[in-house]
DNA sequence: AATGAAACTGAGAATCAGTCTCAAATAAGA
DNA sequence: TCTTATTTGAGACTGATTCTCAGTTTCATT
């Protein structure tokens, strides 16, 4: 599925379906949370396939690009990407002591930004809301 | 008042208010939008005041910490700041196309997002959001 | 199968924001 | 003034990401 679009994507614009970008879209599948390009890379090696780190980050902008993935934010030691298709759009809360993410989705606020774009006659066309703060366990942790 | 806070969380931790550190401090608080690192540096320089890099990223850590300013978001470019203290908590829609900011708040957004903690078991400290779109000249651009 | 044009690849160089090092300067206190 | 701790700036360094470019692969056409 993922395949055929991103083959097809490739197509369109005159681009190649190479082997080393198939098994980097096949790499990124594989991961159900997030990832960054560096273990993506070491996961592919560790592998036996090969693809340089020139062509991870070459792929994973194409994979933006066609909306198999997404960037989720970057930290100092860079970018967090996800695999988005197929796994609806969503918000993150992020744990502020061990580093962990919830995901949650809320209608309510979905309709609450189309109203704040209305007012401001925004065009809204995507958001990111990340909450920060302690999950369950560590606000046992702190205290 | 800024520099009243800024110096005695410095001295809170044995640091020192040096005029180096004052300077940039000044010149943070004379943006009234968003800036970047380097620009601040350069700023710095034009007035004839010195400050290295060094010191500009040193003390805008600093000011970080002490809550005077926040890292807005990170860009392929850098770290974007901007003053907060004073300025209330409020979130941003970013034009994808001319790059402009509009800044709002919105006391439903607030609430909902207390109600999402909930939720979740989460304990919210701050949050970012932010809605990516078309302002409304360039909605008019586009077409 | 041979050819040419265009897209790809990997190795390593280049870039660039941000941090670190360290010797010299400065401040605070005794 | 002497001692000690903090700060500073210049430039080296780091690490993520992009760029370069020569050699390779693909594809469509002969």
């Amino acid at each position: 599925m993922e395949k055929k679009i991103f083959s097809s994507f490739l197509k369109d614009r005159g681009q190649r379906f190479t082997k080393e970008r198939a098994a980097i879209l096949r790499k990124t599948l594989s991961y159900h949370g997030h990832f960054d390009p560096e273990s993506l890379y070491l996961k592919i090696r560790e592998t036996g396939l090969k693809a340089s780190r020139a062509s991870v980050y070459r792929t994973l902008n194409l994979l933006c690009e066609c909306g198999l993935i997404e960037k989720v934010r970057k930290t100092e030691h860079g970018t967090i990407y996800e695999h988005t298709f197929g796994h609806g759009h969503h918000d993150h809360m992020l744990c502020i002591m061990c580093g962990n993410t919830i995901e949650f989705y809320s209608e309510d606020l979905e309709r609450l930004k189309e109203g704040l774009c209305t007012k401001q006659n925004f065009r809204g066309v995507n958001h990111t809301l990340e909450i920060r703060g302690y999950c369950k366990k560590c606000q046992k942790k702190r205290r």
